[in-house]
DNA sequence: CTACGATACGGAGACCGTCTCCGTTTAGCA
DNA sequence: TGCTAAACGGAGACGGTCTCCGTATCGTAG
């Protein structure tokens, strides 16, 4: 790539995480791409697509994710509020910008999702945490990790659009993690 | 209301009931006032904000909801399977359209919704069924119905935006049911 | 150091959806 | 039949998405 390309690249990166923290996820781009000191033509050259720019901005999530789950699994407790914290912290990840918990929850189920590859890294974190648990003998029976991500992605994404904050949100975390354990 | 007026209204309901069918809930506004043969200013005129346009169409719907309730407790058998059923029907009664679950369920939490009066049909039928439960004794404690609502609709929700069918959705629906029921 | 080709830039503008304004038409009453 | 309030509808402003293509720049080969 170019140094000028480079340079652009990184700028309009560097603008739209600030923009769509600001905005959300349907921030109008031209206005990126304005703030970015470029013309709409670059953005879409960089970024064909509203999700391309968004894989970019998550490189520095993935980091976020890992330490997340690492973070839980080193939990010394009970399994029941080492799943809470699990949840909470992965309704924080998932909702870190508006529109957030739809957009990834929907991508987990799409092969052609440009942000595939940084959701994966979401569920296998989950993975690691549920076969912890699986393996100690406290999950029910038939609980697959996906359906795992779908409940508490589902429970994100109406907190999302209704904006509750995590006091109203724990509760319904709570059923859920009742009704995984045994 | 004038007699062309009316016929204007109901012509526009009907359409964009159709066209909301087909294409979703974003579909095109002028597009339903092309097709219903009158023009922009006309529907919206009649229906200022899209959710009125919405609000109107589901004049039949809450009949549908309260049937749905009443089957529901009409049923006679375990609990579980009681709650199961009112699960599915609820599913069922907010996925007829794409994006009806997500709008749905965030006009719950919303005073100012234009569909607000027809949520709370819905609620109030939930909240029927989740009272004859807790009336049962079988609901644990702190289990309050909106908090269902949100859960349900979540579930509701990714499976929309995920292209789930039913089959894949049970299953959600039965960790939320565990995790309600003693 | 220069010249050249590949690469990248960026803005004009096409396209589409939303929504409004206002001149024209029409219903329905007296 | 004539009048007026009510309703109509389309032109067009606005804002967002995305493309095309003439122009500018980079980086290298000579």
């Amino acid at each position: 790539m170019r140094a000028d390309a480079q340079r652009n690249y990184d700028r309009i990166v560097e603008v739209a995480r600030e923009v769509f923290r600001e905005q959300g996820y349907d921030a109008s781009l031209d206005e990126i791409a304005k703030r970015a000191g470029v013309g709409p033509g670059t953005l879409y050259r960089h970024f064909p697509k509203r999700e391309n720019l968004l894989d970019a901005i998550m490189q520095s999530w993935v980091d976020r994710v890992t330490a997340a789950s690492e973070k839980a699994l080193a939990y010394e407790g009970a399994d029941r509020e080492l799943l809470l914290r699990w949840f909470e912290e992965y309704v924080a990840l998932i909702s870190l910008h508006k529109g957030g918990p739809a957009k990834i929850t929907s991508a987990l189920g799409d092969p052609s999702s440009p942000i595939l590859t940084k959701c994966q890294v979401l569920t296998s974190a989950n993975d690691r945490v549920i076969e912890r648990l699986r393996e100690d003998g406290v999950l029910r029976d038939g609980v697959d990790t996906v359906q795992v991500c779908r409940l508490v992605g589902g429970i994100a994404t109406v907190a999302d659009q209704g904006d509750l904050d995590a006091a109203a949100v724990r509760p319904l975390l709570e059923v859920v993690a009742d009704g995984l354990l045994r």
